[in-house]
DNA sequence: CGGTTTTGACCGGCGC
DNA sequence: GCGCCGGTCAAAACCG
């Protein structure tokens, strides 16, 4: 690892536990995210250090997305992941809103419902329809067990055709605040795409290979991480989709075989 | 009329 | 082997 690079990330870490300390004193309701927050970017920031190994940081990390989430539960810890690309998609929506409408840029059909054990709102199946001759991407969308303005989106598969409607379709509505992470088996990245009326961040983590070090870091991610503090602390009116957002980020980090 | 949604039935994997 | 559960199928209903 890159010993200049990680210090500074590590700063930035800081200040991200910090300004979430301060966050959660704010805002009772976010308790169980920035919980999660926190420890997740304590277990980062020892990373960082050297003071774990890949797999002891992120393997609690992926607990709390366990306890965190109702779904994908004990069973469904079956293999056939790995193999797809898997995304996971949060979207704000109006709580008494009960449909299942997830504006990606793509255009789906329902083939069924089910209600889920561990979850009183129904999961909706959803097949892409905007190239019936075989695109495979399947996706799943049920409301958050521990927020119902929350639609929780997980796409299986990757497109085999171009997008129609603008790439970030994700701004389909002024109060629509949406998350995006994504994990494969072969690399170490986590997106966190927000949108809102005046604010658009992201946070990158670069993919952490072996023969990939240092060279693919650049000062890019240590300006995106200030823009992501400092948002915020500006805009408590965003601050539960940004804590479930950052959480769910992090601790979807996949698991990798190398340090 | 063609495409989409709804919804009960069915199937397969998994744990006991 | 049986029951539970998530995922899919398919027929009917719905809609533009």
């Amino acid at each position: 690892m890159d010993g200049e690079h990680d210090t500074s990330l590590a700063k930035k870490v800081q200040v991200m536990e910090a300004e979430m300390e301060r966050l959660y004193k704010e805002n009772e309701k976010l308790s169980f995210s920035l919980e999660v927050m926190t420890s997740n970017c304590r277990f980062l920031h020892a990373y960082l250090q050297g003071k774990l190994t890949r797999e002891t940081a992120v393997a609690p990390v992926a607990a709390a997305a366990e306890s965190g989430s109702s779904e994908d539960s004990n069973k469904r810890a079956r293999n056939e992941v790995a193999k797809t690309k898997i995304s996971r998609v949060l979207t704000r929506t109006d709580p008494g809103d009960s449909s299942h409408v997830v504006k990606d840029g793509y255009q789906w059909r329902k083939y069924g419902q089910k209600t889920t054990k561990d979850n009183p709102s129904p999961r909706a199946y959803f097949r892409c329809s905007m190239f019936p001759a075989g695109c495979p991407v399947k996706k799943k969308v049920q409301r958050c067990v521990n927020d119902k303005s929350l639609l929780v989106a997980t796409y299986e598969g990757e497109h085999n055709h171009a997008v129609i409607e603008a790439p970030n379709g994700f701004t389909d509505s002024p109060d629509c605040t949406t998350m995006a992470s994504t994990t494969n088996s072969h690399s170490f990245l986590a997106n966190i795409n927000f949108s809102q009326p005046n604010t658009t961040l992201g946070l990158a983590l670069p993919p952490v290979h072996e023969e990939s070090t240092s060279p693919c870091h650049d000062s890019m991610d240590n300006n995106i991480i200030e823009e992501y503090v400092a948002s915020l602390a500006k805009d408590p009116n965003f601050t539960t989709t940004l804590a479930v957002a950052v959480a769910r980020s992090i601790v979807t980090l996949p698991h990798s075989t190398q340090m």
